[in-house]
DNA sequence: GTGAAAGCGCTAACAG
DNA sequence: CTGTTAGCGCTTTCAC
């Protein structure tokens, strides 16, 4: 009846006791046999891995945490309901540590502070050893009060001065974006934006002024509104209808929706995307920048890469190592049709 | 020195040994106070839980484990690697189980079946409860090999006759989208939708043709292509630019991707939606349906629902009892523009 | 009603 | 090199 090794029926009931006992060694042995260290000749190891693997013997994490002082676990908190920007956090950050054996707990606060307190008391009592906070938006937040253990604000921040936050560049992004437009020549720059009380709508205002004037530009063409694409659509007909001013040779908004509906709002009225006027959104969400027409060039704020950065992080700071302050990763330009003719 | 309660200094090297010493009783009389049961005095009982809220005293999870069957703790793996599906079902699912004291690990495999094993090993090592599979898209998958603990399988499905498949009612769902238009006494329907070898896609087909059937009508409308906003434009081209054929005067989109194509591709037609044609889309993704010109009527799989309902058969199945088979949950019709005048 | 003691499954000294 | 032993923090009989 030789099991094959797929069928390593996961009796959950095998202990290290019984493994050593079939291998006819102690149960000390038989641990240190499991784990690397410890000195050991060859042929025990060997005879203990072998009799492991046919019993099916998987090691119980949790009494190993009760010894060791990590449980090799973490918990992840959001508030992003919808998923839109942590999702890619929290998969890139999953699989960075997942890497080093250690597990995601993840959490969804909705925004009610009571739910996010219940949350990490549970965290707590399951002894996680790093927390990651990510958010629907960048904004600064209520610290998390959690004693001793490290944390990491992503796509978030607070007043902790004990912890790490790691935001994308939102100003460097917009400079980028402004400086690919005035590359191509454009001279007469709008920026349709989101609403003025986001960090994130200052930080690009700031990196879109920032590259105008440098250029010599004028960077009066700034327009606040909702994060949606009736609001791109509403911005172009503020700017275009009007007859007076010269009106603006290129767009660049401050998400792909208001990005896509200004494009839409330009095709409507016959000016030609990019010819007449250049486009750049924000966010490289490949649902909106490849299904607009034309397809939206964009800012990529690398969210992948941030939770990377985190996980690599927490790492360090679970290992001991002292990480504060705030880092911003850079954000990438993807040119596409809608500044750019194919 | 008296801390105040929000400053639960949480000294993570407190033990119930320590509230024993401080609230002068024994380990056991502590531990019995701090579980619900036991028979003990109540001013035992309270000079126990006060001592152990001043010390900031927090059970080991962990450790409790060990002792107790269960370790409160679920996993759950997905493949969708950009969280449009899986995300509402997760967080639904985390939510209803965290009510329960039940904390969820999350996974993601990408596809990878040695990364799936890889993840699956990890999470029985951590001796979870019960595990939750789900994924991008909800056709058959393999089966997940793990011996003995619950599994249910969410908007995915597997031949594994011990576990519970839970998912939309594609089927029903197209039978709301035909009856609605049929309803609005449309009578050449058109259906505009993914790859037939979706599994969706067939089911949404044959609610289709059953509608339409049943009501008298032709059912021969049928386009199958990507599932991408482009597609819809297509697909309306085919539908409306031969000028032969008498025209659909409804629509009965796969997804909303499909669904914004088609409106727009009559919009720029002068296509006016809905008065000559209606639209239906599926998914009731709002980026989609709420800036489609007009606004898309939409079928609704009721993610959160599914991930609830994953949730409470799963807290069941842990507690012992066998559910198995295929389960499919009501679709519901979200009605907009699209199909009824404003 | 409360205390003592025996583990849950594992690791880490420390002997031998 | 291997076995013995003392716990990790907690629960749960079983006496008293």
């Amino acid at each position: 009846m030789s099991q094959d090794t797929q069928d390593k029926s996961p009796n959950r009931r095998v202990t290290i006791r019984d493994v050593a006992r079939l291998a006819e060694v102690s149960i000390g042995t038989a641990s240190k046999a499991m784990n690397a260290g410890g000195r050991l000749r060859q042929e025990t190891r060997d005879k203990v891995m072998r009799v492991a693997k046919e019993i099916g013997y998987r090691p119980n994490d949790l009494a190993q945490s009760l010894h060791r002082a990590r449980s090799r676990t973490v918990g992840i908190l959001t508030n992003d309901s919808f998923g839109r920007f942590s999702f890619p956090i929290i998969r890139a950050l999953e699989e960075r540590l997942a890497d080093q054996g250690v597990a995601v707990f993840m959490c969804n606060a909705t925004d009610d502070p009571a739910r996010e307190r219940q949350h990490i008391d549970q965290l707590l009592g399951k002894r996680i050893d790093g927390l990651v906070v990510t958010a629907r938006r960048s904004d600064r937040r209520p610290a998390i009060l959690v004693g001793g253990i490290p944390v990491i604000y992503v796509f978030s921040q607070a007043d902790d001065p004990d912890a790490l936050c790691l935001l994308p560049d939102d100003e460097g992004g917009a400079v980028l974006a402004s400086e690919h437009l005035i590359g191509l020549g454009r001279t007469r720059i709008a920026h349709i934006t989101g609403p003025e009380h986001f960090e994130a709508v200052q930080l690009r205002h700031r990196g879109f002024k920032r590259a105008l004037e440098r250029a010599g530009l004028k960077s009066d063409l700034f327009l606040s509104g909702p994060w949606s694409e009736e609001w791109g659509r509403d911005a172009v007909a503020k700017l275009f209808d009007g007859a007076d001013a010269p009106r603006p040779d290129a767009l660049f908004c401050g998400n792909d929706q208001i990005a896509r509906g200004a494009a839409e709002a330009l095709r409507d009225r016959g000016i030609a995307v990019p010819r007449d006027v250049a486009i750049v959104g924000f966010d490289n969400w490949l649902v909106m920048t490849e299904a607009a027409r034309p397809p939206l060039t964009s800012i990529d704020m690398n969210l992948p890469a941030l939770g990377r950065e985190a996980g690599e992080r927490l790492l360090a700071m679970i290992s001991g190592e002292r990480e504060t302050g705030t880092r911003r990763l850079p954000a990438t330009l993807v040119v596409r049709q809608s500044t750019v003719e194919s």
